[in-house]
DNA sequence: GCTTCTTATTGGTGTGACCAATTGCTGAAA
DNA sequence: TTTCAGCAATTGGTCACACCAATAAGAAGC
């Protein structure tokens, strides 16, 4: 019955209603980016509401990130900027996260990264490849007994790695899920022993393959690396508890 | 010099504090998921502010998808789902779509789309099979010359593959992808006369794959397809105007 | 025991006031 | 004329209070 007569109205509330409304401006570019909204008062006059209705749909149109609030200079829509995505995607899986998400983030990284190394190598810029030699040096020469260092600079290599593909859907997509793996490896006993020079050995081929633009090459070796990887993690993995 | 001296203070304003506040407490579970919040008039005395400002904090939450807000009932915090995720990206996408994406969206989805099919013939349910199968013959028996309707059934088709793969990673990542399509094709010059019989040859062949369990051809088809699909895109493609 | 009506509760909107940060003007000093 | 301190206007932030509208819980009647 429920799924007969599914509810129509939803009763917008004016706010909402004010909300689509500046949304569809900005969406169409009627509020072109960077451009300076009227004051709150103007807008009360315009829409012929209270300023409390209008302020809540302003807060929650910065809360989108649409519009920039700045208190006694005024309001501007914003330049949409891919934080405001990732944080959003962040809180998703965040939220989301638990056991049986962490096969998921292995089977999208066994199947993703390969593509993404190989992208890299055929778009890096210059810049994107000191970026990764950096984080080369950065790596082999962090402390070892600093294991939370050492995941943080493999994280950043792999992240480094989806940037220097240049494409923006790529790293909106494998940010929020690199953030992620630090939480996972509480759920494996150790971090393992004597993986660093093994580690930085894949990523040294990775990035020389990526340097001579060698996209096959690229994609053999993060094959390779996340492989090994992945094997060592499920030999340690927690067996997780009956409940 | 903006590089040096970075704002520090960002003077939060009251709400913005009551929000974080309230965010904590759901991501550190504290309010757990469904568990309903005190009214308005509670918090207001519990956090010791008007309720200008605490309303201010709850509709940036309620934008932000971390609760939901019932009048007459009251708020409850809100089990986090997909779609206000998908929603976030969709927006940000939307506004960041131009010409120079479209050959991002084509490597993406050639390099993606592919092992997506892999995962969805490994792990895909009877339910995701029935789908695509419909999916199959409301392509075939869709009016020839609604092209609208053609091209929506296409990005069905990808989109129920995406989600056969049941890895919520992938989906939330192509959906928002594939909603920037039907914008792209208003950069070709007509719809392809003829395809529509090659398309779906592909896609039965996809399915077939994928019914079978059958992880490389199901990569092999798609690959194919996908190859067969850019490479007519790329023919019909409206050279863009110098200005 | 069930339905219907009433009532209390909860979120939504409106008004008017005042606070605080920012901007821009103004007038005095160099 | 130029510079700059200081004032005034503008703009967003918060508050208090009143009232509306949707919902839910309890009371009354059958």
């Amino acid at each position: 019955m429920n799924d007969i007569f599914k509810k129509i109205g939803t009763t917008q509330t004016l706010s909402q209603k004010i909300e689509r409304n500046i949304e569809r401006a900005i969406r169409e570019k009627k509020l072109p980016i960077g451009s300076k909204l009227p004051s709150e008062r103007e807008l009360c006059e315009m829409f012929a509401v209270s300023r409390t209705a209008l302020r809540e749909a302003l807060r929650r149109l910065s809360a989108r990130g649409l519009i920039e609030i700045r208190k006694g200079s005024g309001m501007v829509v914003k330049k949409i900027n891919m934080k405001d995505a990732i944080d959003s995607l962040n809180l998703y899986y965040d939220l989301k996260f638990d056991m049986n998400l962490i096969s998921q983030i292995i089977e999208l990284r066994l199947a993703f990264e390969p593509e993404i190394a190989k992208m890299a190598a055929l778009n890096r810029k210059d810049e994107d490849l000191a970026n990764l030699e950096q984080n080369l040096i950065d790596f082999a020469a962090c402390d070892p007994d600093n294991t939370q260092l050492e995941s943080d600079m493999d994280n950043k290599f792999h992240l480094n790695v989806a940037r220097a593909t240049g494409n923006p859907f790529v790293i909106v997509t494998m940010e929020p899920v690199h953030n992620l793996l630090p939480r996972m490896r509480n759920f494996i006993y150790a971090n393992i022993e004597g993986e660093k020079e093994i580690t930085l050995g894949y990523h040294k081929e990775i990035v020389n393959a990526i340097r001579e633009r060698d996209a096959e090459r690229a994609y053999e070796k993060m094959q390779a690396h996340l492989d090994r990887n992945m094997q060592v993690y499920n030999k340690f993995m927690k067996i997780p508890e009956q409940d």
